[in-house]
DNA sequence: CGAATACTTGATCCGCATCAAGTGCCGTGG
DNA sequence: CCACGGCACTTGATGCGGATCAAGTATTCG
C-alpha cells in the first residue's frame, strides 16, 4: 500500500517575493503537456491533478498536489518537456518561480533542490509500487487503497468516482460497485456524492485482512 | 511508447579507487528489498534487474540495469529502504561506492549527484508512462512495444517471454502468442529462443500503425 | 425549475488469465 | 558424446473479472 510523504518544504519570503501569483479556477490546466518548463509551480491553495490520456481516449490521474506542494518539477529537473496536462481539480491559488537551468536551482536555491530531488525519488517509488499493484492486485482492492489514499491526502475535496478510477485504473462503475461494497462491509459512509471513512483505522484494518484474501 | 536515456556518466578514476569491485552471477541478488542502502551501486559489465512481487505472487520487472549504469541510486536519494529485488539477469561485475549521505554525495560528487537526480526524473516519467499505458493500452502493444524497449536496451541479451511480461504485465502464454502474431506479421524472427528484430525501423513503423487501430 | 453532470444498477461481452498437455532446447553428468 | 532432467516455450480449451452498454435516479448549479 502506498503512503505519501506530509514533509513539505516552505519557501522563503525572499523566495515569495521572486514568485508570480496567479488564481485558477477549477476546470482549468496549469500547463499543458509537451510544453517547456520556464520555472516551478507551487500551491498555495487547491488541489491540482497530474492528468494523461490513455490510448483509450480515458484520462489517468497520475499525481495529485494540494497546499504547499511543488508541480513541475520532475520536467524540470529531468530538462524535458511535461509528460501530461496539470489540471486545477479546485479553484488554487499559485505561486510561479521562474527559472532559468537546473543548475542555477541547485545554485541559488540547495535546500529546495535537494528537497524536489528527494520527492522525485520518492514518487518514482510510488509510481512503481502502482505499476507493481496495476499487474497484481484487483480492482476491488486497488480501489479500496485508493480511496485511503486520496481521502487521507486531501479529506476535505469530495473525491469523485471517476477520480477514483482514474487514479487506479478502473471505470467509473466498477468504482460505484466497489464502494457500494465497501459501505455494505461498513467500512465507509455516503452522504450525497461525498465519501466517508468513519475510522481509518478500521478501514485499514480491513484493508489489510483483505489482502490476505486470494 | 516509452524510451531510454543512452546518456551515462562515467565516474573518474579517482572515484574508481574508493569502489569495491564483485562479480555477481546470474540468479543472485544484489540487494534485497527492505535493506538500507549504503552506497551506490555501478555496473561494469551484465544486466540487472529490479524485481518486485505481486499481490498473486508472480513478478514484475519494474527497471533495467546494464553496463554503465547506476543501480541502487533512488532509494539512496529517497533515504528508504530498497522498495523492490535488484536481481542479476546475466553475470555481472559491479562496483560499490559506499557512501553515507545523500548532502556528502552531493559535496564530494556534484556532477553525479545530477547526473543521478536527472536520471531519476526520467525514470519517473517513463513509470508514469508505462502506468498510463498498462490502463489504456491491450496487451499486444504493451509485449510489442516492452520487446523494442528491451531489445533497444540490451540487444545481445536473450529476453525470455517471462522477463517480457514481467516488465509490462502479461503472461507468458500471452508473450509468446503475440510474439507468434509479430511473426506472422513480418516485423520479427526466431532463432531458437532468441527473438530477432531484423528492421527496428521497420518494426517501429507496425508500432506506429497498430496504435492508431482501435 | 430545468439542464447538465454524477452516480447507480443490471445485462452482456470480450480480453486475457488460467489450466492442461504437450514439444523443444540446453546444461549436466555419466 | 549421448542420455536425461528440467526449464522455456507452444498451443488449445475454458473461465472469469471487469469493461462496455444501457437505462435509469440523484444531485448540483445556473
Amino acid at each position: 500500500m502506498f503512503e505519501y510523504d506530509k514533509h513539505k518544504f516552505k519557501p522563503s519570503e525572499e523566495m515569495i517575493k521572486s514568485a508570480i501569483s496567479k488564481k485558477l479556477l477549477k476546470g482549468r490546466l496549469l500547463y499543458e503537456k509537451g510544453m517547456k518548463p520556464s520555472g516551478l509551480y507551487y500551491i498555495k491553495s487547491g488541489v491540482i491533478g497530474l492528468i494523461n490520456y490513455t490510448a483509450s481516449g480515458s484520462e489517468s490521474l497520475l499525481r495529485i498536489f494540494s497546499e504547499g506542494d511543488f508541480v513541475g518539477h520532475r520536467s524540470f529537473i529531468a530538462e524535458e518537456n511535461y509528460h501530461a496536462n496539470s489540471s486545477v481539480l479546485s479553484d488554487s491559488e499559485i505561486l510561479f518561480f521562474p527559472c532559468e537551468s537546473v543548475e542555477h536551482l541547485l545554485k541559488i536555491y540547495p535546500a529546495l533542490f535537494l528537497f524536489l530531488t528527494k520527492q522525485i525519488a520518492k514518487d518514482l517509488r510510488s509510481s512503481e509500487d502502482r505499476l507493481n499493484d496495476l499487474s497484481g492486485k484487483k480492482v476491488f482492492l486497488r480501489i479500496a487503497e485508493s480511496l485511503l489514499y486520496l481521502k487521507t491526502k486531501e479529506p476535505t475535496y469530495n473525491w469523485t468516482r471517476r477520480e477514483i478510477g482514474e487514479f487506479c485504473g478502473a471505470k467509473t462503475e466498477t468504482v460505484t460497485r466497489a464502494l457500494t461494497q465497501l459501505v455494505h462491509e461498513g467500512v465507509i459512509r455516503k452522504e450525497g456524492r461525498d465519501i466517508i471513512i468513519p475510522s481509518i483505522n478500521h478501514f485499514i484494518a480491513f484493508l489489510k485482512n483483505e489482502e490476505l484474501k486470494d
